[in-house]
DNA sequence: AGTAAATTACGCACCTTTTTGTAACCACGA
DNA sequence: TCGTGGTTACAAAAAGGTGCGTAATTTACT
């Protein structure tokens, strides 16, 4: 995020999305305002340092808004931009098309033995 | 790649995708047919191992298909299947989502001095 | 003729770099 | 002392790079 100065977009949105982390905080966060902890919630698995780089990331690039409200527990959160917003459908387009293509694969090597898929496929 | 039984699709999809190398690859397999050579001229950084990593990955998610030639030198083709090429326009939205999000955000900060992104923004 | 080198698409072993996890700490006030 | 959101230092794990070996045939020297 420092060094690259400006390369394909399609780099760019990769290098932000990649991981396993940001499309999930993105799903859970169309569901509305969220609190860190809440986040913490929603995914037990991630640390707290991830949660909290990743946030940052999200919110540098423009896709998260964070609002810090001063008070005796600090209170944080977190909620989607209209950019935000906009990404939603094309990662769930995403996800449809691994869903149809992973259907069309087990029917396919359902259907007939040899799948018109595996050709010259290697030994193994 | 082995324990996950069956998460959400769109979790998948990102592991199959993350990197800087999938969306490139299939950026140039687009193209048309490639060899593993022509791959690597296209695009001189990456190593003969994370290529054929990579490549296999893709092949194994069924969006890529690799065609063996006997004869020496041996000879190795590699293409996008219909599924692949089913994606492609996924990966090109969310470029074209990028460029349009960089833009407003320079647009954003131009027009005004405080931008209405940056609202509570860090110290740094 | 005979040997050597180059070619192509890798696999493997070793090593470095990057990413991620763990744990401890900070501030504040109920 | 607990809970909040976060940072830092250190450790572990994952990702990635380098270089060598392999195949069978042609070409390149000697």
């Amino acid at each position: 995020m420092k060094s690259l100065v400006s390369r394909c977009p399609i780099e760019e949105v990769m290098q932000l999305l990649s991981g396993r982390w940001p499309t999930l905080l993105i799903y859970y966060l169309k569901q509305g305002t969220k609190r860190f902890s809440d986040l913490r919630r929603d995914n037990p698995t991630i640390s707290h340092k991830m949660l909290s780089l990743e946030l940052r990331k999200l919110e540098d690039a423009g896709i998260v808004e964070r609002t810090e409200f001063q008070g005796y527990p600090l209170r944080v959160e977190y909620e989607l931009t209209p950019a935000g917003h906009r990404l939603v459908p094309l990662i769930d387009a995403l996800g449809a098309w691994w869903e149809a293509t992973s259907e069309a694969d087990m029917q396919a090597n359902t259907a007939n033995g040899e799948s018109a898929v595996a050709k010259v496929s290697r030994p193994d």
